[in-house]
DNA sequence: AATTATATTTAGACAAATCTAAAAAAATAA
DNA sequence: TTATTTTTTTAGATTTGTCTAAATATAATT
């Protein structure tokens, strides 16, 4: 399995995650930055490895070995993503230029070895979720901290938007994944929010909140 | 910078090591198990991008540029090793297949930040040199356990035989990276040697001391 | 339903890295 | 020194993944 070949697969892997049908051509090309007739060809490919199901102009979808094939791709791309941030103290937005390559890396002992290692996390810096060893995807219940509501107390497990700006913030402000964080106020006015941050009281704005992933402990 | 060039740099860099002279053809060729022709052709686009002097049948040999380019492919190689065998309990013999494919992730940040979480080591699982960030080699002492006497204490640093039974020993009676070993005498029959490993008292043949690489401290 | 527009595929070309087979240079032996 | 062997290079072919431009199929519009 190549490089392109897998970037094929794990492309229309994540196309199937947001839409359910049948995926094209040029939706293929236009996430790739590629030409139609390059994803015509590969699919050509793919399809002859039996990756994909594929039939001239009705889109193409992914075959079960193909979908686990992308899901071993995701799961080595998020590992990698929690090693970067977690064990090299990368911030959320610089690993995922990093994780594109490290996901290629042909080592099932080597994938199997850093989750243990990592702690078997179940969703990487930005709150997606880590498929296991099997392919398996364990979805949490991933809510943002702007819909909940006082007296809870959440973890927090990623960000929606993953500026720089941002991530700068909630460096400022001590927020990290991990971080444990208890609604205690939530204003009816601005709906901006008091919480308690570990030991450390804090208020932030809806907008934050609106772009923190958190789950429900 | 791709994958073979980079392959092509570090073959060349490793000969070098060992024969000083101008690198031949044939000599990368069977290293890499390509064919000489193959050779020939990288060689020429090498010259082209100022990694390598090159003239017609006169062999090759790394320009500065090209050196510390190897140097930095030999670094990341070496660090990853380390990563494998340190962090992931990988056994010395296993890591080389995956650190050959780790070396080609191109980022000198994550390189820089992996040296520092593995403390900066100086050597690598089989006590090869690390060359750091300015790609520098600082060399130590490194010798075989079989070469000291009596009262001396040194650190494990590296395998000079990395067959699997050899390390499958050396893990049986808690030999590893880093031990701490004091050689508490030396018999001058069969050059046997009884130590002390931590806290324990063993005896080891001259023939296992020969394969252990070890720092004076 | 016919026409126009869009999407997709095909045909043919190209660059990278490799190979085989043949030619040329260098080294070795007679 | 000439002949033979070995090494190295060249020429041309092949594979992979890409591209452009043209052809064909599907979708949208009148």
């Amino acid at each position: 399995m190549t490089f392109s070949e897998e970037n094929y697969l794990k492309t229309i892997y994540h196309l199937t995650t947001v839409s359910e049908a049948e995926i094209s051509t040029n939706a293929i090309a236009e996430m790739m930055e590629t030409k139609a007739s390059s994803v015509t060809d590969m699919l050509k490919k793919l399809a002859e490895k039996d990756l994909v199901n594929y039939k001239k102009y009705q889109g193409v979808s992914l075959t079960n070995k193909g979908k686990l094939t992308a899901k071993m791709i995701v799961r080595k791309h998020r590992l990698w993503e929690v090693f970067l941030v977690e064990k090299l103290d990368f911030s959320w937005d610089e690993v995922h230029d990093i994780a594109e390559q490290l996901e290629h890396i042909k080592s099932e002992k080597l994938i199997n070895k850093l989750d243990d290692f990592l702690g078997n996390p179940t969703e990487d810096p930005h709150g997606d979720p880590i498929p296991n060893a099997k392919g398996q995807i364990i979805a949490i219940e991933k809510k943002l901290l702007s819909e909940l509501s006082e007296n809870q107390t959440v973890i927090c497990i990623g960000v929606k938007d993953s500026s720089s700006e941002f991530l700068k913030y909630l460096d400022k402000y001590g927020i990290a994944l991990g971080s444990r964080i208890e609604i205690i106020e939530k204003e009816t006015f601005d709906f901006s929010l008091k919480i308690k941050l570990d030991s450390t009281h804090l208020t932030i704005s809806n907008k934050i909140a609106g772009n923190l992933y958190v789950k429900l402990v």
